[in-house]
DNA sequence: CTTTTTGCAAATGATTTGCATTAAC
DNA sequence: GTTAATGCAAATCATTTGCAAAAAG
């Protein structure tokens, strides 16, 4: 339902294009999806949109919280709709695919033990490892699988 | 000690050249180095060296799991000596700076919920944050701090 | 009507690739 | 002598910047 998007970004003063909407349907149904993933996906419904246009609006979404970046080392950036639930990532270190975890820590559990004076918002967690498929395949670092 | 380096090279089956040696130190002498800062260092020692010499030992190097990658959003990337010690990384979100700490977490604590078959090797935690210069001085995005 | 967004072109900058020379083993 | 590392130049590619036209508030 458009209006859900609409209203989401209108309860954040940020104003409604199309673009901007098309984006966050794009992010609804692809998951870790990357600037040219979401370029194509957003062409499809608007022809004449361009990738300057997409950058633009996941920096914005990104800066207001509504979306999170994930940056696997060595690979473009992921995004994502960000849902606040404060799950984390398993990254596969041979094809980069993006899968969704949750830690059994709990939240107290996440802290530093010593902060070095920062103000701590978010502890982000990457588990690294190998894929199911990539364990099969032994593919090589590079090569992309499922 | 040079014959340190050299020994933990050869224990690796890695040759000895005198620029890896030069990035093992120059890493040694500058946590969260990046390959700007480690090729100005080893140039001091050995003029005539190449960002590409220093790209490629540092590959060499994270493969061998002897220097680990960091990779803070948008930023270049920062590599350490790999101690195995397993600890963690502050970042701040206005400029970047990364600091070491460690997760009250211990060991059984930071394992996924669902591992999705991944053969995970290594849960990485970054705490996101406003570093201390930073919220005193109320940087923007971008500048640099300390 | 003022501000933000869009879309185009061009620039930036980290990283990679190809290859002949040189050094390590 | 065979393999791996070096250093140079050129290419790649994600991302950023500048700006005029268009749309949003």
């Amino acid at each position: 339902m458009l209006n859900e998007y609409r209203d989401i970004l209108k309860s954040h003063d940020l104003s409604v294009t199309p673009v901007r909407i098309a984006v966050l349907q794009a992010l609804k149904n692809h998951p870790h999806a990357d600037v040219e993933t979401i370029f194509s996906v957003v062409s499809e419904s608007i022809a004449t949109t361009s990738k300057q246009a997409i950058y633009n609006n996941l920096h914005t979404l990104v800066e207001h919280k509504l979306v999170r970046e994930i940056k696997p080392k060595g690979q473009p950036s992921l995004y994502e709709f960000g849902t606040g639930d404060n799950h984390h990532h398993l990254v596969c270190r041979t094809c980069d695919k993006v899968m969704d975890t949750h830690c059994i820590a709990s939240a107290p559990c996440l802290e530093p033990t010593d902060d070095h004076g920062f103000a701590v918002d978010e502890a982000e967690v990457i588990f690294w490892g190998i894929c199911p498929a990539c364990q099969s395949t032994r593919n090589v670092k590079g090569e992309k699988n499922g």
